[in-house]
DNA sequence: GACAAAGTGAACTGATCGGTCCATCTGTTC
DNA sequence: GAACAGATGGACCGATCAGTTCACTTTGTC
């Protein structure tokens, strides 16, 4: 399906605040960088604020599908895509323009638990959670949900750590340790 | 030593900023947080990035403290103490005002690497590293900076998922997780 | 009491903020 | 060419921004 005006102002709205920050991006600076005018922007919703979830949502959606067949196509087995998940960092981490997670920034910018931006970010993180539940079930995990969560923080982990910059390889740190994690949890490799 | 008017002064803004953030949170509101008018600020600090560096400064210095002495009171040895590192974590989040990792946030909102408040935010992290390793050391770790690595991932990622505020015991699962990484490195508790 | 140091409040500067308005332009359809 | 729909740019609104100014007040020291 042809995208519309208003999915072209949305990816490159995405693409503004991932670079730049949600606060520190003001209205006419998005304009300019997505070559839509305000009062279109206007238009098509009626805040920053409903641009923002648009945004967020927009990248959920886009995330979880290429993570889903990114892993499917680097491990053929749950098992081996749970590890996968950090090869996967691993090749986001170094790609040009990395700058962290967009929905750790928008729950550090916008901070109160109810507002719309902070729960969107959770409910992102609660989806890729059920996710990766779902690929230790299926890989036999005697607790899937605590396998589950515990490579989530090592996912987050890596996420912030590779974003401070202060440690040289975060993904690698991270499927060391997930290694072991699984390991114990459904046996030697 | 008496605390000067100055200390007062970044005392109360690392305060205002932990709870309402740094870009959202404008010199008048800071004047009228801290008590002290804006033309006192402006003698003490230049500008407000500098009063920003002098907060977390102040914060680094004494959360690290802190630590340390928690650490220290809370497990007699140093793998003791690895884990303990959890069972602070904890306790933080319970905290009423908890409001996730000043300098994850810090790092989020100024993102570029050279920025002084990001890079402060690296070297933060940089001496908490330095820190485990030496627990990890001591604890005869055969590879004290893996173990330190994959066990400031899990903190990272237990602050982060307490401030998204989406699972039940992030630093429970932290903890259970450590456990595990601990005894690989180790041997059996 | 005199004086210096420190601090104040509010007005100010120039700039930017989110959002609105409107005359004008562009593209499409008939 | 006319009519209509969609979009624009920049001026505008009221508010806030970081930082400055200055007449005045308070505090501390001798």
């Amino acid at each position: 399906m042809r995208p519309t005006k208003r999915d072209e102002l949305v990816a490159k709205a995405l693409s503004a605040f991932y670079r730049t920050g949600f606060q520190a991006t003001g209205m006419d600076r998005l304009a300019a960088e997505t070559g839509v005018s305000k009062t279109s922007i206007y238009k098509h919703f009626r805040t920053k604020e409903e641009l923002i979830l648009a945004a967020l949502r927009l990248r959920d959606e886009q995330f979880r599908n290429f993570r889903t067949r990114r892993l499917e196509a680097l491990a053929d087995t749950p098992r081996g895509q749970l590890l996968a998940i950090f090869d996967l960092l691993g090749e986001w981490f170094r790609q040009d323009g990395f700058r962290g997670c967009m929905f750790i920034k928008a729950s550090a910018e916008y901070q109160e638990p109810e507002h719309p931006i902070h729960a969107q970010s959770a409910e992102h993180k609660r989806l890729l959670f059920v996710h990766v539940r779902k690929l230790a079930e299926q890989a036999g995990a005697p607790d899937p949900a605590a396998l589950a969560r515990a490579l989530m923080l090592l996912e987050e982990g890596a996420i912030v750590t590779a974003h401070l910059g202060y440690a040289p390889d975060p993904a690698g740190d991270a499927k060391a340790a997930a290694r072991v994690l699984i390991a114990a949890a459904l046996g030697p490799w």
